[in-house]
RNA sequence: GGGAGCAUAGCUCAGCUGGUUCAGAGCAUCUGCCUUACAAGCAGAGGGUCCGCGGUUCGAACCCGUGUGCUCCCA
């Protein structure tokens, strides 16, 4: 099931990679999906509990046989969801991480790395996760704060006297695997007890009081039980002190029969009891609240169980160098750049990878013991065979047994941008040198760890060439309570049915808008708006184009070049911001650009200046060059929106081609004289809609407009255009005031108004003295900054010149604000 | 305990290498519109000590320091 999280992600890739092909590149977009062995040998162990299986009934095979099963059925959901999210594959080149030539692949790498020394077996403390039944990486185990209790007890010291020694613990369950109590070697409180022992509460065994400048003395009693079969540092304690090690807890949580009391109870139910049992024994002191952090496992959000056990381990130091360098070198880029600081220090304090898994869905390790335990790793049992019988030359495959363990799943996906391209069968092909390194690779931060960083050591330690160039992180999706989004929370919307209810268009518009790189959003039902209404909006758009197709006239001369020509450089001027933008990959901004274009500058003003008055005609040359305006805008917004904008592009007129094929074209720039003089206009048409409102003039009486320019052609091209606008039976030039009338200032020109309602000149003096007053501050700031030598001697040529710009302008400005004011 | 990030309009957030074309968007609010594509809309408007303090600079939302509040990662 996917999230909110990859629509997003695919959404970003989609968007790259369709732009890419609108750009004349061959692109490569492999689909496909991990086995995520833990989730899924859970999902398929419960289903088969439904069954009325149990899993310790069946054969490795027989599992096997029900997860491919299940995998089927439900593998494919993945890629179904992302085709209804319109995501643009290499569907023929989709795979699966447990495919046949991808399991093999897995395999080889492995036994590569062991012939190299880098994968071992050993016993350590591990992340252990007593519901799925296996051992995790660090990585797998997140940390929760919660709610404990910290419990003190005390242990009778071995002495004539009736002494004590007072512990505090959160997990009073693992007393019985105590080996000894632990001070710190300052501590005056217990200087008295050096070399002498006490005895565990309940089961009254003998330990050694030992002291360890380990310990902290502010914390609880300043005295530490030790269990280093529990915990981690209680492990390394025990190793400095030779102590011995007791497993009081089996494999799925309850109590061993190593812990001689409570055996087969969970650990939390013994929590509880062995509390009331010590008050009973008079061990008890108290219990306070108390806030710790708890690992829990990421698949199954168990509660972590730090265990010795026996596993493989892959040694990632040498491997992490070249990775570490790449990255901080810029050899592969990071956007946003601020994540290099989080995969430098993890590269730099890695720590040996556990990688495998005792479960059954997952790369079998290729591995065997004969009956010695001698290992044979090799790429299949006949070779282990062949290996086996260098030394023992009678011995048959019978004397052989294969570890029981899988791999890690992310041991499979660290080959990723290698394997999809064939690489193990097939190690120089052509596809893999075309495609490899590849360019981007897009993910969340929170899988920096995981999947980025290993695929990085991997591509640089099996093909010596980093995977990608660049590295796109997403931001994380939340909740409107900042959670993240999770199937365990379940607080993330079904995919599906947002697509269904609200197009497929619309949920990419939406969580694009709002999501600059590497920044999280808040997911909330109503930031669908925004994108539903743009997608009617275009809709709307169409259909008014449409509708003139009918009113096409030879007889209308009226060609609104101006109108043509001046959406003709906006759309120039943002295509090349939003080539800009990509670079850095500011996907968020360009969509803002092209929103704005589409609604403001092609729906707000260019289709109302070039639309016909009513009963009236176009001209040929309007309609279709309104068609083909709007095609170059589909065409920009395609692929953030490749659904609603392929089907407008063929509702336009019939097409050859389709949109997603079409290229775009290229730009040197756009004309800034055209783009100046369309916002020169837009100034003046808002100035005038703005001073009807003021002085109650209704949309609908009729004004006359006098115009005093130096520039009188801007206006005289645009004259039809205006009229309409600003509903204005006449437009003229003058050199003189007109007295009676509105008078505006836009830029340096003046603007006179006339109409049959009688003007208040209150409101349009307090209009104009506003505009002064701000003139006038503005014009201060500037001069302050011009008189500054400093300012003139540092500030860039181009800055200063701006500045002496403001400078005229301001006071062209301020002149004709004053002219205005004095004549009413 | 170690590290990172965030704080901008009522809400959710943009703002790239410092320079009034930079203080913005969507939603919300106010006014006026059933204008012949769109009321899921149109035309306007109001609204911000850019978290506090100090510094660098001719110039700071932006750079540096510090305080406060919040979030995340790691141990």
């Amino acid at each position: 099931m996917l999230h909110m999280g990859h629509a997003l992600n695919n959404t970003v890739q989609d968007i790259l990679i369709r732009r890419a092909k609108m750009q004349g590149f061959n692109t490569c977009w492999v689909p496909g999906t991990d086995h995520a062995s833990i989730a899924t040998e859970a999902k398929v162990v419960n289903m088969l509990k439904e069954k009325g299986i149990d899993k310790n009934n069946l054969s490795r095979e027989e599992f096997l046989e029900y997860a491919w099963e299940w995998k089927e059925k439900y593998g494919g959901i993945i890629l179904a969801q992302l085709k209804k999210l319109g995501c643009s594959l290499d569907w023929n080149r989709t795979h699966f991480t447990m495919d046949e030539g991808y399991y093999k692949a897995v395999i080889n790498v492995f036994v590569e790395l062991y012939n190299k020394g880098n994968i071992y077996r050993g016993v350590k403390m591990i992340n252990w996760d007593p519901q799925a039944l296996t051992a995790l990486s660090d990585e797998e185990v997140l940390h929760k704060e919660a709610n404990s209790k910290l419990t003190y007890i005390q242990y009778k010291i071995d002495s004539e006297t009736e002494e004590y020694i007072t512990i505090a613990t959160v997990r009073p369950e693992t007393i019985m695997g105590d080996t000894a109590v632990c001070v710190h070697p300052d501590d005056e409180r217990y200087a008295h007890l050096k070399g002498k022992f006490c005895f565990v509460p309940l089961i009254n065994r003998r330990i050694p009081i030992i002291f360890d400048d380990y310990i902290d003395k502010e914390f609880g009693t300043g005295a530490l039980k030790v269990t280093p079969a529990h915990d981690i540092n209680d492990y390394n304690l025990g190793l400095k002190h030779k102590l011995a090690v007791i497993d009081t807890l089996n494999e799925n949580g309850t109590m061993s029969e190593a812990a001689e009391l409570y055996i087969s109870q969970d650990r939390f139910v013994v929590r509880k009891q062995i509390v009331e049992d010590l008050k009973a024994s008079g061990n008890f002191v108290k219990q306070e609240d108390y806030n710790n952090q708890v690992g829990v496992s990421e698949r199954t959000g168990a509660v972590i169980e730090p265990r010795l056990s026996m596993q493989w381990w892959c040694d990632m130091e040498k491997m992490a160098a070249p990775a570490l360098a790449a990255v901080m070198e810029e050899e592969i880029d990071f956007y946003p750049s601020k994540f290099k600081n989080l995969y430098r220090h993890w590269m730099g304090n890695i720590k040996d990878w556990c990688i495998s898994r005792q479960l059954w869905w997952g790369q079998r390790i290729p591995a065997w013991y004969d009956k010695e335990g001698t290992i044979y790793v090799a790429e299949n049992a006949d070779e282990a065979l062949a290996k086996y019988q260098s030394t023992n030359p009678a011995g048959s495959i019978a004397d052989l047994r294969q570890e029981d363990d899988v791999l890690d799943t992310w041991f499979s996906s660290w080959l990723w941008p290698l394997q999809v391209f064939d690489w193990n069968e097939n190690k120089d092909n052509k596809e893999l040198d075309y495609y490899y390194p590849t360019n981007t690779l897009v993910t969340g931060p929170d899988i920096i760890f995981f999947w980025v960083a290993r695929m990085v050591m991997a591509g640089y330690q099996f093909k010596g060439k980093k995977p990608f160039d660049q590295v796109y992180f997403t931001g994380i999706i939340r909740d409107k309570q900042g959670r993240k989004m999770s199937k365990q929370l379940g607080n993330s919307p079904d995919l599906l049915d947002l697509i269904e209810n609200h197009g497929a268009d619309t949920v990419r518009f939406s969580v694009m808008i709002s999501s600059p790189a590497g920044n999280d959003i808040l997911y909330d039902e109503a930031f669908l708006e925004q994108g539903r209404n743009f997608c009617n909006k275009m809709w709307n758009a169409m259909k008014l184009v449409k509708m003139w197709e009918a009113r096409v006239s030879p007889d209308v001369s009226n060609t609104e070049t101006f109108a043509i020509n001046w959406m003709q450089e906006r759309i120039k001027q943002v295509q090349l911001s939003i080539e800009e933008l990509m670079k850095d990959f500011r996907l968020s901004e360009a969509l803002k650009n092209i929103y704005s274009l589409i609604w403001d500058d092609f729906c707000s003003w260019y289709l109302e200046w070039v639309k016909p008055a009513q009963d009236q005609g176009l001209s040929a040359e309007v309609y279709t060059k309104t068609i083909d305006i709007y095609e170059s805008l589909l065409q920009l917004l395609h692929p953030y929106m490749p659904f609603v904008t392929e089907e407008i592009y063929h509702l336009l007129r019939d097409q050859k081609d389709d949109l997603m094929n079409r290229q775009l074209p290229s730009f040197t720039s756009a004309n800034t004289e055209i783009l100046t003089q369309g916002k020169l206009l837009q100034d003046l048409i808002t100035a005038v809609r703005d001073a009807r409102v003021k002085n109650n003039l209704k949309p609908k009486d009729v004004i006359k407009l006098a115009v005093d320019t130096k520039e009188q052609s801007v206006y005289a091209n645009a004259t039809s255009l205006l009229s309409r606008q600003i509903n204005a039976e006449e437009i003229s030039f003058t050199s003189e005031a007109i007295q009676g009338s509105i008078s505006l200032v836009v830029g340096t020109d003046k603007f006179y108004i006339s109409s049959n309602v009688t003007i208040d000149t209150t409101a349009q003096k307090e209009q104009l003295q506003k505009d002064l007053d701000y003139q006038k501050g503005f014009l201060m700031s500037v001069e302050k900054k011009l008189s500054n030598e400093k300012f003139v001697a540092n500030a860039k040529p181009e800055i200063l010149a701006s500045e002496q710009k403001k400078q005229s302008d301001a006071l062209a400005k301020i002149k004709t604000i004053e002219e205005s004011l004095s004549l009413l």
